[in-house]
Parts: structure tokens; C-alpha cells; sequence
DNA sequence: TTGTAGGCGTTATCAC
DNA sequence: GTGATAACGCCTACAA
């Protein structure tokens, strides 16, 4: 018994007394059976607990169901709330997932999809690093369908999905401006990705164009001690902004932190803050913040039915590109709204 | 060229002028093969893009180094946390993830684990739900390994992994009498799975054999919210508790944000919080709650190095249970200390 | 060390 | 509608 625990359909045609062709058929949706031979078919692998080897059938019609999510820094709380979305959309869509974790580096994100290949996976979702363009065409060339989510990269092939960071930063600029706010900040991490960048930059110019003061910080990852650090650096300057803009909810609530209960400010009537990314922590009572509401609903719906559905060969050797806008989030971390 | 995307071990083989198998061997780590023979299989794959088939490897071998984690709520803290911990000891261990999200019923996790026998996982590891028998029993028969973490069941097979939390609830009861607390209570969750109703139950026990007045509270799930309701309960009754200990890190923040913020008590001085399972926010400034710390580590450990080695196979039909213990981590939302 | 032959469990094709 | 037969890409004896 230990030497065949597995069950094939040759064991159920057996049992029920039937080719094996027919217990094929019988699993293959869309497929003429006849009501009799599915019955027995049916009720002989129920009796021998045969379930269809997705290993041999994805080897035979060259499609494995398998999409990988590729991911460094999962367990943070926007990465793993896109994560589950994915997850979920993904499953609804009758494929399964296969989680890579990667360190930042770009080379392990090579690995994984080295790895992508060698399951034949039908795509690969990346959501952090960037591969390597030999890389990405390898993955293109064995038919694999990739989607970039919040990275940059021109390579045509892969569906980029990016958010209106620019536009992002610029809103803030305006919020606080409206809000009274004068000489104002820019928390970023060091991380310098793109989208982190983008919003910077946004902010930045945006508030030069209205004539206030303003100052950029970067320090550390973007997480939430380094909002602290990035607090102890702005809030000791010589003259301390009245409003500032963090790169991410995380680095948001280690600035507030800070704020409040080290430099004793009140917010927001004495430091208006907004962050990015609407986590769930964003909501709390102890922060309140006022920040952007990534689309994840969207970015999910978008990705998982871009890589399913079978579009025109031609539009895959375009670059795709989907930019969506994070929705603004008002809560109590800025004076008015 | 679209209609033969995929390079196989035929064409490298073709291509280096050798055989199929001394390709075959050349990617099998241990197999004899010529220094001269290999370089040329080496170079052919490369310049092809060549990448081993693990479907069908698997399909041949009879493994598929696919190990299955089944999870719900995989977005809260404690379970990304744990989620990533297991994903890189997997991969350390040569194995790659599978990602199932199942909700919250039983019949879901069927369905997941059933997935995993499609797939011809090599094990599931199951974080949420509890499977019915007959599904793990069909997953032992296909040589699936099981891990439950942090599930209440007895059937013999799966590997067990639990936390002393029955002990931890005693603990607290002691550390609250220790902070001079006479009048405590529970605030639980109605999830009712296993573990919580053990630190519940140790903890009343504990909290009355020392003479307290013990109350406890349970409602919706085990989130931010739900703790702020139980902070409604709890703090109008007509005693207010001294102290409570909170079945989980979620519970405690929603419990001390409506508590300070609401109610106006100080932690700890009006009011000792203790929490359970150390998720990243519980050290954030603004909270520094006393809690116990789930073993991540050493309960990835020990999951992936017991379904990684191939121990004695009647070893399997015996129940294998491992009991860890979490360590209290001491904040600044208890008394002492 | 190397090549040949057979099989892993499935599906697709094609006669019946 | 049904059953043989030939793939799919790989591994592993076995013989050379």
C-alpha cells in the first residue's frame, strides 16, 4: 500500500468500468459524457478519493494554473493587504497562487522568476524590485504574462499598473495650503523607488508654485521607526514646517508618534500630517490620519483580468499601462478638510 | 516560433550534440556526468534559455516541492507575520509555497486542501480552520504531510504545533496581582477557537484561585474594532476592572485607544493591558504593550524541518504534537514590572 | 560515462 | 459517446 498511494484515473476506470478516456472526459469540463458512464465515473472516484494530477494535465495542455506573486517585505501591512486581494482575485479567477519572498534585491527577484519558469507559471505579478530586462524577455519568451504593479520599467510586454503619485503630491501641496500651512516638509524613505519619488517630487514642486517653504528628509526604509528618526530630524530644525507629508502611512504613524509624545505637539492644530496608503492603522483612534487610499480593489480586478483573459497576441508586444488614482482619505491629521 | 514557445531537454540535448538523459543528468544534482559533457549541456541551456520542467519532474519523481499554506485573515499582522516566516524557511528548504486564503469555514479548508492534493503538495500547513477527518485522512493517504498551527485536534497524523496558552492566562493573573489589581477581566473574541478559550480559561482560573474579581466579555472577531466595543463593556460596568488581559494584540490596541481616549483613563496607571502575540504595532509608541510573543521562528522552524525530513514513516501514525512557549515581552501598559 | 527504452498521469486525436 | 493511441517533458533503469 505504501508503494501506490496514488490513485489514477487508470484505477477508476477500472473500478468503474470504463476507458480511461471517459474518467478524462468526465473531469474535463465542456466534454461528452454520457449521463451512465459519468455517474459510475463519478461515484468510482469518490470511492478511491481520486483527485485529477494538475502536475500531469497542466504538462499536457501547457497551462499549469499557477501565477506567481512575487514579493519582498510581505508581512507589512499595504503589502499585505495587496496580497490578499491578489490572493483572493486570483482564486476567483481559478488559478492558484504561488508566494515568492524575496529580499530587496533585484537579482533575487531573477530567482523567482527563474523559478516562475520552471513551474510554468502562466504569469508573475511583481510587487517589489525590478528584474533584469534579460530576465523579464526570458519569462515573456516562455509565455509567461507579467503585470509590474507600483514599479518602472519600460520594457514592452508586462502590464504596468502605477498610481498618480505626482498628481498625489501635488493634491497634498493644495490640502495644505488650504489648511494655512506655510513652511512645509517631505518624510521619504531612502528606498527612492519610483513611486516614492514620484510623490516627492509632486509635493515638492507643487508647494515651491505656491510660494511656501519647503524641506525634503530621507532616512532608513519605510517603515515606522524611521518615521520617527525622520521626526526628530525635521521637527529640530530651526524652523520646524507646520505640515508634513509622509511617504507612507507607516513612516506617518512613527512621525505622529514622535510628534506627539516626544516633541509634545498637537496634531493637527500644531502639525498637519498626511500619509499614504491607507493601511489599516491609518484608521485608528490613536492616529486618525489623514492619507491616500490605495486602489487595491482595482489594482487586483485590473491585474488578474488583464492575465486571464486571452487577449490579441499583438497588444502583448505593446506596453500596457495602467494608471489609477488613489482616492484621498480626510480624517484628523490636517486642520480643515 | 509561437507555436513552440517552450525549449526542452530536446533541444539543449540536440543542440550540445548529446543525449536527452546526459541532460537530464547534468540538472540533477548527484548524477555522473562528464566534466566535458556537462560544460557543453551547460552552454547549450543557457544560450536557450533552457529551465527544467518541474511538472513534469514532479509528475516523474513522484515530488513536487510544493508545500501548501491555508490561511484566512492572511492580512492581519500576526498572520503575515507568521505567513512570512514560513514562506522563507520553505524556501531556504528548497520547497516553494502555494497560497491558498480560505474564509473562515470548515469546508473551505476542504476545498483548499483538496487543491493541494491536485497539485500533489507534499504538505499543507494549515494556520486557520480545521479540515474535517475525512480530508486529512485523504490528504495522508496521498502522502500529504500535515501541519496544523495553532488548531485543536486529535487525529493522529499531522504534526500539532501549539502555544501554552492555558499557562500564559495563569501568568497574567499573576502579573496583575503582582501590579496590585484586585478587580480583572477577559476580553475575548466569539471566534472561540481553541487557543483563545485556553488563555480565557487559564486565565480565570488563575485570576479566582487568587481571591480576584474575574470578569469576561466576547464579541465579534478578533480585530481593532471588536476591541473597542469590549472596552464599552467593560469599562461601564458598575466595577470597573483594574486590568484586563486581552486575547490578542488587535483586541488590546482597539481596548486601550477607546480606553484612554474615550473613557480618559491612563495606561497603566488607571488601567493594566496585557496583550498576546508581540505583532509589530504592540512596540509602536503610542501603545508599548506588555504581551506575549509568538515563537515565529521557532514555529516555522519546527514545521518545515519535521515535514522536510524523512523521518520514520510509523513515526507518522503516532500524533506528533510540539507545545512552545511564548515569551511576555514587558512594555509600559502594566504596572511594576 | 553514455545512449536507448519505457513509463509517470494526463489530454487530444481519431477512428469506431 | 466511446475506446485505442500518441503525445507532453521528464527521469531512471538497463545495457553498452
Amino acid at each position: 500500500m505504501a508503494s501506490k498511494p496514488f490513485i489514477s484515473a487508470h484505477d477508476v476506470a477500472e473500478r468503474a468500468g470504463v476507458s480511461r478516456s471517459a474518467v478524462s472526459r468526465t473531469f474535463t469540463p465542456g466534454a461528452s459524457v454520457s449521463a451512465e458512464t459519468r455517474r459510475r465515473v463519478l461515484q468510482a472516484a469518490e470511492e478511491l478519493g481520486y483527485h485529477v494530477n494538475q502536475l500531469a494535465r497542466g504538462l499536457m495542455r501547457r497551462e499549469s494554473g499557477i501565477v506567481c506573486l512575487i514579493v519582498s517585505d510581505a508581512a507589512t501591512p499595504y503589502r499585505s493587504a495587496l496580497l490578499r486581494e491578489l490572493t483572493i482575485h486570483l482564486q476567483n479567477a481559478g488559478k492558484v497562487v504561488m508566494l515568492i519572498n524575496t529580499d530587496r534585491s533585484d537579482d533575487s527577484v531573477g530567482n523567482a522568476l527563474r523559478q516562475a519558469i520552471r513551474y510554468q507559471a502562466e504569469a508573475s505579478i511583481i510587487l517589489s524590485g525590478l528584474p533584469d530586462k534579460s530576465i523579464t524577455q526570458l519569462c515573456l519568451k516562455n509565455g509567461q504574462r507579467m503585470v509590474l504593479i507600483n514599479r518602472d520599467d519600460d520594457q514592452p510586454g508586462p502590464l504596468r499598473i502605477n498610481l498618480k503619485d505626482e498628481e498625489a503630491g501635488r493634491r497634498v501641496a493644495l490640502v495644505f495650503e488650504r489648511a494655512g500651512c506655510r513652511t512645509v516638509a517631505f518624510a521619504n524613505s531612502e528606498a527612492g523607488t519610483p513611486s516614492l519619488m514620484a510623490r516627492e517630487r509632486g509635493f515638492v514642486s507643487a508647494a515651491k508654485a505656491l510660494g511656501m517653504e519647503v524641506c525634503v528628509e530621507r532616512f532608513g526604509w519605510t517603515g515606522y521607526e524611521a518615521g520617527k528618526v525622520l521626526a526628530h530630524r525635521l521637527l529640530t530644525r530651526a524652523i520646524r514646517p507646520e505640515a508634513v507629508f509622509c511617504a507612507t502611512d507607516l513612516l506617518a504613524c512613527g512621525f505622529m508618534d514622535a510628534a506627539r509624545l516626544e516633541f509634545g505637539l498637537s496634531v493637527p492644530e500644531q502639525l498637519c500630517l498626511v500619509g499614504f496608503d491607507d493601511i489599516e492603522q491609518a484608521a485608528w483612534e490613536s492616529y486618525k490620519l489623514t492619507t491616500f487610499a490605495q486602489p487595491l480593489q482595482a489594482i487586483a480586478n485590473a491585474a488578474v483580468s488583464w492575465l486571464c483573459d486571452p487577449q490579441e497576441t499583438d497588444n502583448l508586444l505593446h506596453v500596457s499601462r495602467l494608471l489609477l488614482e488613489p482616492d484621498l482619505i480626510w480624517r484628523r491629521s490636517v486642520r480643515g478638510g
